[in-house]
DNA sequence: TTTTAGCTTTACGTTTACGTAAACGTAATA
DNA sequence: TATTACGTTTACGTAAACGTAAAGCTAAAA
């Protein structure tokens, strides 16, 4: 058998708590197998679970995170579908780079104070 | 008189309503003059909005954004506080420069995602 | 003068992303 | 055998960041 994660197991990989774990289930984000009543991670939902947290650490929230992993996911679909997943990817990207643009701005803003702060120690 | 703005004219150029001016002002982020009983924003309060919005575009709660607006405006202060202010500063500094991390590695993801789609449309 | 537009405060409602506790099952360990 | 450790579901609680509605003041326009 192939690599299986325990709750507890990516819990504390992850840092986050099982109850965590259950919500993400809950809202749909990641659908672990059952071994009898306990959830069973496979790797790949290990993958899902590394990028929602990828997501939240961006500030998407996690409706948005689920629509990004949806988008690695999406091999099949028709030509209509995966063309609207392409606009979708596309905008996404649009809004990081938007984002990376005001990092930029803060980073050199958060220099600036820095240097204002070592000359107000004479 | 220098320029000052009523609670509709930031509310419309920054494109929020004005409770959240009102919200922001409960929370200690912005402090506006009253014109009687009306909020009279400065333009350095307009200054601390922008700045206010430009951390949230970048995931940060409003507690922490208040952290940041704080450090620039501190140009006095003991040399205690300033070089307290200075570990801050950096602390911050290498969250945002771990973000932007996080955000090249998901910018990649995504490209790939848009060729596996463009791929997929053969 | 009455209506409209914009401002105020007060206060309860809402969504997101979990925390926390109750009540229970199971399996290894003391 | 009883405790400890880990898992389960169900359900109410909570903090953040506002939304929304009520009730009232004020000035300009119809």
């Amino acid at each position: 058998m192939s690599t299986q994660y325990s709750i507890s197991d990516l819990a504390k990989e992850f840092d986050v708590t099982p109850r965590t774990l259950r919500f993400y289930e809950e809202k749909g984000l990641i659908s672990p197998s059952r071994d009898g009543q306990t959830r069973s991670y496979s790797s790949a939902d290990r993958t899902r679970l590394r990028l929602i947290l990828r997501g939240k650490r961006l500030g998407l929230t996690l409706e948005e995170s689920a629509e990004i992993i949806n988008m690695y996911d999406a091999g099949a679909g028709s030509k209509k579908q995966i063309q609207t997943l392409i606009e979708k990817i596309r905008e996404k990207q649009q809004q990081l780079l938007e984002q990376q643009k005001e990092l930029k701005l803060m980073l050199t803003d958060l220099r600036n104070a820095e240097k204002r702060c070592l000359e107000a120690l004479d």
